[in-house]
DNA sequence: ACTTGTACCCTTACTACTAATGGTACATAT
DNA sequence: ATATGTACCATTAGTAGTAAGGGTACAAGT
C-alpha cells in the first residue's frame, strides 16, 4: 500500500487519504482481512495528526472498507472492494442536485434554496436530540 | 393596508415585509387590482431602506403577489389571493427535508451533506453560465 | 422635470460552516 | 507497561454565505 499526500492540493488531507486507500483496495494491494497500520502509526509515516487519519478511517468504516476491531487495529472489511466501488457522496451530489434543479426550475432564489437547507438539518438535529 | 416592522425581530426586515403583504392580501385589506405604494415610498413610510423594499417586491412579484408595471407602478395580482397562499419556502423546505433525512439514513455524515449541496449548487451556476 | 421599477457598483457586520491541529483521557485487551 | 480505536476538550485560519445599507444610473412613460 502506497500513500502519497499532496499538502498543496486544494483536496483535503482526509479525504486524500480515503480515496488512496480506496484505490489500493479496488487496485488489489489492499486485501480483505489485511490489516490496516494503526492510526498513530500511520499519521506518523505520512507526517499527518492523528485526527486526520482517524478521520479517514471513521470515514472508512462507515463505508464498510475496514473494519474497526478496538485495541487489535483495523482490518480491511471482507467486502471492501464492493464497497469501495459504492460512493456516498456521489449519491449525496445526485440526489441533491435533483432537488435543487427542481427548486431552481420552480422559481425558488438560490437564497432561499440555501436557507430552506440550513433549516432542513437544523430541524433534523433538533429532532434528534 | 398596516404594516409594522420590528427591527429588533430575528426574521430579515425584507421577509417581515413579504409576510405581511401576503396577509393584507390573504385577509382582505388588499383586494386585486389595488395599487401598491411604490418602493421608494413605502421605504420612506417604514423608515427602511429602498433596497429592502424593492427586495421584498421583486419576491411577491416572483410569488404573483404583486405585478410591477414600470413607469406606473406595482398593482395586487389578480391571483393575489391564491398566490399568496403558496409558499415556495415551504415548499422547499419540505423538499429538503426529505432528502436530507433519506442521505442521513443511508450513513451520509451532515459534513458531507453539506458540501455535497454546496457542490450541487455550484455545478448548477456553472451549469446555467 | 419627475416618478416608476430595475440593475449595477461597493461596503459593513454577522453567522456558520470547514479542515486541521493539539492535548487529554478512557476501556479494552495483550 | 503498551498499543488500540475512540471520545472529549479546545483553537486557528479560511471560506462562503446572509441582511442591510449607500450610491449611481437607466429606460419608460407622465
Amino acid at each position: 500500500m502506497q500513500i502519497t499526500i499532496d499538502i498543496d492540493d486544494h483536496i483535503p488531507l482526509f479525504a486524500q487519504l480515503v480515496a488512496q486507500i480506496k484505490q489500493a483496495v479496488l487496485g488489489g494491494s489492499l486485501s480483505p482481512a489485511d490489516a490496516m497500520p494503526s492510526i498513530r502509526q500511520l499519521a506518523n509515516d505520512l507526517d499527518l495528526n492523528n485526527k486526520t487519519v482517524a478521520k479517514a478511517y471513521r470515514l472508512l468504516e462507515r463505508d464498510g472498507v475496514i473494519e474497526a476491531k478496538g485495541y487489535r487495529g483495523s482490518f480491511v472489511h471482507p467486502n471492501a472492494k464492493v464497497n469501495s466501488a459504492i460512493d456516498l457522496n456521489e449519491w449525496a451530489l445526485a440526489k441533491l442536485g435533483t432537488i435543487t434543479n427542481e427548486l431552481r426550475d420552480g422559481g425558488v432564489t438560490d437564497s432561499e434554496i440555501r436557507n430552506a437547507f440550513v433549516k432542513a438539518m437544523n430541524n433534523q438535529n433538533t429532532r434528534d436530540k
